[in-house]
DNA sequence: CCTGATCGTCGACAACTGTAAACACAAAAA
DNA sequence: TTTTTGTGTTTACAGTTGTCGACGATCAGG
């Protein structure tokens, strides 16, 4: 698995950054504390967290003392568009939308997200094209119907 | 990593998957020679994505003369919303708007998709909430700038 | 300066993934 | 019937992930 983006982080790796994105510059003891209080992990596994997410060159870190202060090297927004979009663009492009759909029905969006959303679809929409094809086969026989 | 949904496939698996969705119906041959052309995939690959996705359960087997004819138990649609919705679910809900904006701006998506979308959008608007809270953290201090 | 509390680093180990060779068995061809 | 070929099953092996315990360095107290 090798990649030029966002070096896919794994889940658990994500919920470490996830506090990490929020708080800009935590120490090792706080992550710890706040992991073991949302997740019950022990000290070993924040730690082994970190180290690889540093390795990954997800995190930074500058030394205080004798512990030290993580920061994040990646956005919050970029490594979440990122993901998501890796994600949909693994699956089959006609579909998309409709997963998109279902996505939308489910989450619970600010009204001015769904501004903002609508007001992309609409501009979007004036170069949109009628049909997508089906992308999941190399060439022969591809999806006709199961709209 | 237990889960009660969709058995997180994998990304190989997924790209099986894909095809057999689309197929429908398909023998272990066909499969192979297609993942070749695809994705130059050894036979013994192939076969053993294959049987790791029976034993997830996302595919059924009948054995039809001396192979097997592969087909899905879980309908695409559902197995991409479902992968999806659990991506943003772990994300922080304050921002899965953002990202969903980001991940339309870059999709294709087709006249129809959109149309739907905007739609679902201006039906949910009129429950919106105006904010939503961030939920990276377990109590204390929680993002309250970087918009 | 010695001692104990803190930290980060290493090493571990099982489960899951990506890839694939080896093997056993049945069917097709010779 | 013997050989070849097409199938599914087993085994393999390196990497990643989820979770930790042990170890060695360091800083704060006495």
């Amino acid at each position: 698995m090798e990649s030029g983006k966002v070096s896919a982080i794994s889940g658990s790796e994500w919920e470490v950054m996830r506090v990490i994105w929020t708080l800009k510059n935590v120490t090792s003891h706080q992550l710890v504390e706040i992991m073991q209080q949302k997740r019950q992990w022990s000290v070993s596994t924040v730690k082994t967290l970190l180290s690889r997410l540093v390795a990954k060159k997800m995190l930074a870190t500058r030394k205080d003392g004798r512990q030290f202060v993580y920061q994040p090297l990646v956005t919050e927004m970029f490594a979440m568009s990122q993901t998501s979009l890796a994600l949909f663009q693994d699956m089959c492009a006609m579909k998309v939308g409709k997963a998109l759909l279902a996505d939308i029905k489910e989450l619970t969006l600010s009204k001015n997200d769904i501004d903002d959303l609508m007001q992309m679809l609409q501009a979007k929409r004036k170069t949109a094209p009628s049909e997508i094809a089906c992308n999941c086969l190399p060439r022969e026989h591809c999806c006709e119907g199961e709209q």
